[in-house]
DNA sequence: GTTTTTATGTGTAAAATTGACACGTAAATA
DNA sequence: TATTTACGTGTCAATTTTACACATAAAAAC
């Protein structure tokens, strides 16, 4: 870069916006949250959430904002996923965007989308409908980075409340991979990587033995982390 | 995104660079080719080469661009890497850079850098100087995804030369990843794979018995991959 | 109050994979 | 012809994975 004769701030460029594949968890089905788009161009499709990246922010505190904007959460789960740059990928103009994926907690879930005064609504991720843009190819990248990454890091806990059970999260591996799991050997090789720290509540009035309670213990996975150990499953 | 009122040409925007860490192989180290800045800022330091994104060319086409401007060499493997967008990350004004990584085949890599006429430079990883920009943080991200990406693609071919020997692709690995592998185990593990094509020919005057030659068979690995077949190593 | 239903937690044996080696082989040189 | 060097194949113990059986607890049915 940088050697350009011509470089000045009158010269031609992108505009460069983020869009977010924000994912959810309902206990049952994986879900993408949407935006219905109320503008042309592709007004009344359906739409990843995102917008323009100011002068004075990066892409990541950009996403961010506009995740709050949209959904009033923060502290989110939230990494970059890819660059997407086609010519022609706004009718509008050239724009490149820098998207990312996030993992809402449970406990939000509830709370986002569905109220009539919102334009988000959750979305099955095997119900989702043809989407503005290049959304439907972001969405699909994010997808498969979800499924790639949550067989070697611990990032379902992201999904789920502060408080779980090992079938619940047992149930999100199924939904977010989905393919069934021995329910054993899931059991044995979620424990043995000893980030998850037991509670002593159990679950009750479920009509059967209720399952043992954990919170993920982030503190003892970050320095298992720094010491080079592997969070395969 | 879209969505934003004062949308314009006026609109006040981030330019848009690439950069690109481009790795050889010279059959001992890993290699990254830099070039030594001729301008302000940073002039006489060395840095990963890159530039303007054009408004007619996707963010890959700039890199392929500058990479055959800066190197004369087509076809290479070509990987986005990650947006950096750090506000100050360029003291001239805001520029966001989409980071590539490249890896120049053994063949390629003696034609590139060296001569008088270049200002481009080929430095073993151990020893790269301090880089200007944050140039030295995306060479640890890419050097990183290196090391991580090699362990379950096989893309260390496209470092060698089109025929290569087993011992030859093992001293790759130990130099991208920086540890010794036992021979034997690596060599089971490496045609397990089965995506090795062996070549009559073996190599002759070296004062012991010649190794084998293979060249990868890319067919048979996009078969393979398509199955959903794992390259682990 | 005993049995049934349902989902959870623990255990175990066979199969597959990995890690750490020994040995035999081929090409050039002494 | 013997020696040196590095390559290729084979083996066995240890570990990990896979595919199951069985015991347990809580609520509901009888």
């Amino acid at each position: 870069m940088e050697d350009k004769k011509n470089y000045c701030y009158e010269y031609p460029r992108p505009s460069v916006t983020t869009d977010c594949a924000i994912f959810g968890f309902d206990g049952i089905d994986l879900h993408i949250l949407l935006i219905e788009r109320g503008i042309e161009p592709f007004k009344g499709q359906w739409a990843l959430p995102g917008g323009f990246v100011e002068m004075d922010e990066t892409t990541e505190e950009c996403a961010r904002r506009e995740l709050a904007e949209e959904t009033g959460v923060k502290d989110v789960f939230l990494e970059q996923l890819f660059t997407f740059s086609d010519v022609k990928r706004d009718p509008r103009g050239r724009v490149i965007t820098v998207s990312y994926f996030a993992l809402i907690k449970s406990t939000d879930f509830k709370l986002i989308g569905g109220d009539d005064a919102s334009d988000a609504l959750w979305f099955p991720i095997n119900e989702v409908p043809s989407l503005a843009f290049d959304h439907d190819r972001i969405l699909r990248v994010a997808h498969d980075r979800l499924k790639g990454k949550i067989k070697y890091e611990p990032i379902g806990f992201e999904l789920l409340e502060e408080v779980f059970t090992i079938p619940q999260l047992q149930r999100l591996y199924e939904a977010i991979l989905g393919i069934q799991v021995d329910r054993r050997n899931f059991n044995r090789k979620i424990t043995s990587l000893d980030i998850l720290e037991p509670i002593e509540d159990k679950i009750e009035g479920v009509g059967h033995k209720g399952a043992r309670q954990f919170r993920f213990d982030k503190e003892r996975y970050q320095a298992l982390k720094s010491r080079g150990f592997n969070f395969e499953i």
